[in-house]
DNA sequence: ACCCTATGGAAATTTTTGATACAGGAAAGC
DNA sequence: GCTTTCCTGTATCAAAAATTTCCATAGGGT
């Protein structure tokens, strides 16, 4: 239950008057720093005064700015210290940094973004742009399918992607039920599919299906590729690989996400009109 | 440019006096927090007087105790800022060559990549450990729950999961079947939940009950933070600003599968023969 | 044994910094 | 349209902190 000052901060922060919440943001932003500097110093970079400072500190509930600092110094020490690996001898060992060795969060985080960075480094603008191409053009049906690991993945892409645009379909439920969809698939049609190792057979033979339909093939897969590469009209090859014997995703909904942002910029006026009826809709029936 | 200042403490450790050294040992040891404190204060935490500390601190070359100390909030906010890159520089570099601003990939992918960088970095190890604890411990049922956007998130920690643990549960489908899950849920149990902006009616409800019914809640949500942090026992404010209108939940993803890895460290070995008990299932049922 | 030097802390001094009172001004209410 | 209330910055003051000065002491060398 202890909430750090972060949190008591920015549940606070509808409680502040329009000046002390920018220094509360500032807060957030340089959180800890620019509380640890002086009250003129953390002032100035808000584009305050020190008095707007201090009273927020004192809505924050802290006898005084010096408490405040405290609390935040103690704060940032738990922080600091890595409570799993209680080797201290291993951290002054590898030395370079003072800390931080053995921090599993620091080390896991340090993979994730080197997969992320580099699965987007390596991504072929022309396949991106042509995927996007595809996906953007409202003619063409979409259909969505993942894995046993990557359902999630289809799922995320849907969920924004059917905000953007109509005809955008989700594969899911039980293997038997997914040809249904096929039924109205054509060549003008898309589909994206989520195959990683082991690539899964019902997964494959769906896209083989759906490509021999002449749909447009979509796929997002590791960096072993699977065999729908053959099939596929765009191949997007992203980094799974960790020191854990656990693979990670997160490069995956990195392109997903790519992917969105870039649709919803490519068709800007068309989606905000969308968006706007989508608003309107959701008042309507909220509003009953 | 000198690399960090706990370096520049350990190259003159040597050059010190005897009871400088106490000092300059108790800030590599809480590192940096030691050096942000009061003269007074680290003077007495080292069981020194303050002059000694004033001294050591101009051996290190610096004009006064000030500007050490904000030498050490410059380099903590840098630290702060790209706490796992290797090379801010290079993303910097990145920005301005060849393909420069019109590459969108690289713009976003540095969003996305910073995103996930601060959000790790500002997660509480604390949270995280005592997060892992519950999902860990399988007497405790485990309930997941997203909203409009972050059900994928939730079903992505739910397919990674329920392969490492028994008794995960979704909670999916019409907001009023929901209830259903309520039946069983105990003071032992986990509620999982994530809920970002716009906060959702159903999903705060829900996660209100469980927390009414004693279960342990687990909230991750975006930085301006869902008002369930006043009944969550654990809460991860993870960033989703973009540059663009769209937010991301790359870091979302990044910490699932932190949380997920850190259950599979921690509990290797009921783990292991877990899943191969599974993939000997998978055999059995595929070989017909 | 004596002196000399290096070292560290107590006290005094100066500087910096946090806190407060007050006034100008905008927004809200009557 | 006037009053009232609520913000917010300026100017000022008090407190706390950094810095300096100076002296005590211990250890080593002659």
């Amino acid at each position: 239950m202890e909430s750090s000052i972060a949190t008591r901060v920015r549940n606070q922060l509808g409680r502040l008057t329009p000046t002390e919440r920018r220094p509360a943001l500032i807060l957030l932003d340089n959180y800890p720093v620019a509380g640890l500097e002086t009250v003129a110093q953390f002032a100035r970079r808000a584009g305050v005064s020190g008095p707007t400072v201090l009273r927020l500190v004192a809505k924050l509930g802290f006898e005084s700015y010096l408490d405040f600092q405290q609390a935040l110094r103690d704060e940032l020490e738990r922080r600091l210290q890595t409570p799993l690996a209680k080797a201290p001898e291993k951290a002054v060992a590898a030395g370079e940094d003072g800390q931080g060795a053995g921090d599993f969060l620091a080390a896991y985080g340090r993979s994730i973004v080197e997969n992320v960075e580099r699965s987007l480094a390596e991504l072929s603008r022309e396949e991106f742009e042509g995927a996007v191409e595809l996906l953007a053009d409202e003619r063409r049906k979409v259909l969505l399918l993942g894995g046993r690991f990557t359902a999630s993945q289809a799922l995320h892409l849907y969920q924004h992607l059917r905000e953007l645009r109509p005809g955008v379909a989700l594969v899911e439920g039980q293997t038997a039920t997914w040809v249904e969809h096929l039924l109205d698939v054509g060549r003008r049609d898309v589909l994206v599919v989520y195959d990683i190792r082991r690539y899964q057979d019902d997964v494959v033979r769906f896209a083989r299906a759906a490509a021999g339909l002449g749909a447009q093939v979509v796929l997002i897969t590791d960096h072993w590729v699977s065999p729908l590469a053959a099939v596929a009209r765009h191949v997007f090859p992203v980094r799974t690989v960790m020191p854990s014997s656990w693979e990670s995703f997160s490069a995956i909904s990195a392109v997903n996400e790519a992917l969105i942002a870039r649709v919803h910029e490519r068709r800007w006026g068309p989606i905000k009109k969308r968006m706007e009826r989508l608003e309107a809709l959701r008042g309507q029936l909220a509003g009953e």
